[in-house]
DNA sequence: AATGAATGAGCCTTCATTCAT
DNA sequence: CATGAATGAAGGCTCATTCAT
């Protein structure tokens, strides 16, 4: 990202953006179209060279700012004392959804970021995001310990990996099942969750 | 597909197709390059357009052959004697697995082939690839009803459908979780599912 | 065409378009070469498609613009007052000839646009453009009519049919007998004419 | 043409020469397709190159054979005693159009042929063949000028190159008046031709 | 900084011609 | 000699990126 994109007004910068979210959601990075931002976002084609310095930065910056989003509507829940993991893994999901839900573009382009092949040009992104979103769950329940709100016996980053990879889980699930109500679902998932963990 | 490559030597059939199926399963349609596979293939950009009128033509010919290659792998199952519907599908599942272990850029290509978007120049393929699978279960389910094997109660295009789902969301979680021994997760997964099933 | 081409500097869209009439009075349809036209005109071959979608409408843009030039350049006649029909005739086919010799190109295009094969890509561009020229001449003899300049008996589109092929039969006529003085040959071509008119 | 072309059996280089005539008359040299001659002609793409070095010599070897049996079919006039001139012109157009009117593909061949572009690859064809049959005419004219039929005052070969254009002419017009009745129309044309010599 | 025209690499596809059997 | 598979040059078109205004 260049500075020129910050210096512009809030309002542009949201409109611009918003398309290019929209473009990577429909499309996937190799299909997503530079013109077509441009001209969905009301600017001249050159204008995003002035933004960004190509195509892979500025997709770079889209995940992050995404993630952050993401990070932000869930990360409240750790502020609140809760008292075991189960209640906090629940807490975490019902977030999860409550975010795709109400951000379905933000989710539609998450979810594109999460199936894009490995590729020369991009590197292993499935890896990179996997990571990211592992570490910030890592130090969420690192703070959870400190307080010991959550069992210092666990591995912090063997758990992180788990919520992560389960979120992804559920939403995948509700891709093939769409007409599944997603609240009911993750009632039934959280049970069988449950049940798996005591008989593993 | 034009004669032309049924002529072929079965070798040179062979090294063709693996190139394209490697293509493929690394690719998607629009990114994968006719080019890439004559080069891996080692014979001219031209020659391919001697077996295929056209890249979708050829790759609708690769769907096709990926999925003949994995229902034989997996129609054996249906000529044995199975007491019960979930030994059956214990069996299923099991098959699957080890189809996806011995096949993996096959299990790739179908992968992609399953996850290819809605698009006007394949029409939807996520919904053709699903109801030919359905289909070939359904067959093989009547089949079973016919022999008494399984509870004629159960409708068996819905039955099918979801056989068909439950794969694709077992390799789903396989390749979220790499490190998982495959064998022991189908185990867990289908007491889950047992259980599941008593529970809903 | 695209607005960009609209928007370029009047020698760029000249030279363009010069290079194109070239290209097309040239070759046919199939044959003409885009990549030539581009070398010609000193721009990328990716210019083209900033200008125009596709040869196919690059092709019907000159085509258009040829006719107008042509119409525009004989319309004049019939501003003027003339007392009858063989004059306003032989006024035309004189305008026709002037027009031919002071645009070669334009005429070598016009000739093949109208050798045009029917076709499943350009439709029966034939048929077309004879509509065309004939719509046009139809107008220009109806107002004729209206100042009872030309006898209101005559039908205006037939008689409009016969003066646009009975200049493509002059043209043809000039193309066999290249050495020819088109002056004479029109006179002499126009005493027949008019001869057998008295006759049949 | 390579000497293996005429080791054919008969029935072979019929069906071969029909074919090729078929594919030069629906379409232009280069839109010509070798692949489709060898299809339709039922024998390998190969072995059209066993019978001619390559397209270009094919299509020479096809211009001389179309025109060889035009003018075996007109020649037998100049056998005849013919008192005048008007006489033998009148009965050269005539034989012209039954001979149109019996080999259509030949006459859309040769029609073909004479509407050819100048052209890098096969030179300038139109003055190439237009030569070849002003000096056949030329010939038959001088031997009538021999047998005191002709006016030997008549430069033997601008009548010829008359003679051929003026037949040209008269195919042109049938062409763009396809409903005319090609006899009466001829009448008309000699008509107009004969009073036209007499006021020039 | 904004604009949008210019660029050219890259892809799919066609087809005359060659070559191995 | 017949065959038809193999070849590769060429052409239309797309689009990320650069550049001049």
């Amino acid at each position: 990202m260049k500075p020129t994109f910050e210096k512009l007004s809030t309002q542009k910068k949201t409109i611009f953006l918003e398309s290019a979210f929209q473009e990577f959601a429909l499309y996937d990075y190799a299909q997503a179209n530079i013109g077509r931002i441009a001209q969905s976002a009301q600017i001249a084609k050159g204008s995003v060279y002035q933004y960004f310095e190509d195509k892979k930065s500025l997709y770079f910056y889209l995940i992050q700012q995404a993630q952050q989003k993401k990070q932000q509507a869930i990360s409240h829940i750790f502020q609140e004392k809760n008292d075991d993991f189960f209640n906090l893994f629940e807490k975490i999901n019902q977030q999860n959804l409550l975010f795709d839900e109400q951000n379905p573009v933000l989710q539609k382009f998450l979810y594109n970021v999460s199936q894009e092949r490995h590729n020369e040009e991009l590197g292993n992104l499935h890896e990179k995001t996997l990571k990211q979103s592992t570490l910030f769950f890592q130090k969420m329940i690192a703070q959870q310990q400190a307080k010991n709100l959550i069992d210092t016996n666990i591995d912090a980053q063997t758990l992180a990996f788990f919520v992560v990879n389960h979120s992804a889980g559920i939403a995948e699930f509700l891709k093939i099942f769409p007409n599944e109500n997603p609240q009911i679902f993750l009632k039934k998932w959280l049970t069988l969750f449950e049940k798996a963990l005591c008989i593993s």
